[in-house]
DNA sequence: CCGTATCCACTTCGATACTG
DNA sequence: CAGTATCGAAGTGGATACGG
């Protein structure tokens, strides 16, 4: 498993390939920054108002993990004031296929689940 | 997740359904459980066998969250030494499909994010 | 055999303040 | 505008010992 503290060194270590994308890709602000960035490029601040209540911190360590695993592409524009725009790339846009089938299954699922913990908590017999 | 209305009135959403599903799915264990589920029945020490590097109080715990939401049943047969065998619900197979969609993506696409980090290694220009 | 309880190390995340 | 640095709170996971 890696660790991703601040810039520091990166260790990849990682034998099983479903794994190894899941802990990147499997939290949710990965995710949510994916589907922003579907529709088209964004730059740091309108990424921030899209998502909603994403610090900038988690946005920005989140940003430089996908762009390192070749998600999305970082330009930046030598302005002032500074501008940044992140898009997806190919890879990036691939995975968006799979990944909104999962969406799709948890939309039409999630009150399936919702019920099924409802009758967990109601029937709490021999736990 | 929280919104404010207009006013000041504070209200607490029905979690996202994404997030709320990616919360429980999302993690490496539960994913792995449910792959280990997918052809059969399975006691708990099998489980274990089958994962092979969880801890049974992870397994314990991530399997407490799957059948409470509804993914899989336990079913307890009281002899002597105990038996409990694991299986998916339907629900629980339902999931399998589009899970299985992203554990192909992540196979086949592991080479590349591997190669893209090697790649943002190699450059560390402008960071 | 199938767990739970307890304790502890390690991460992760958000808030805040600061920089170019 | 687009971040980084620092700090503390909260969460997560493993090891171990014990219970039914």
């Amino acid at each position: 498993m890696t660790t991703i503290s601040d810039g520091e060194e990166i260790v990849f270590e990682q034998p099983c390939p479903i794994r190894d994308v899941l802990d990147r890709i499997g939290n949710q602000w990965s995710l949510l920054i994916l589907e922003a960035l579907a529709p088209g490029t964004l730059r740091f601040n309108a990424l921030m108002r899209e998502i909603g209540d994403i610090s900038k911190q988690m946005l920005s360590r989140t940003l430089k993990q996908l762009e390192q695993d070749g998600f999305i592409t970082r330009t930046l524009y030598p302005e002032v004031p500074p501008r940044v725009e992140y898009a997806l790339t190919d890879l990036g846009r691939s995975f968006l296929e799979p990944m909104q089938q999962l969406v799709a299954w948890a939309e039409s699922h999630h009150r399936a689940i919702v019920e099924a913990r409802t009758r967990y908590q109601a029937n709490p017999e021999q736990r």
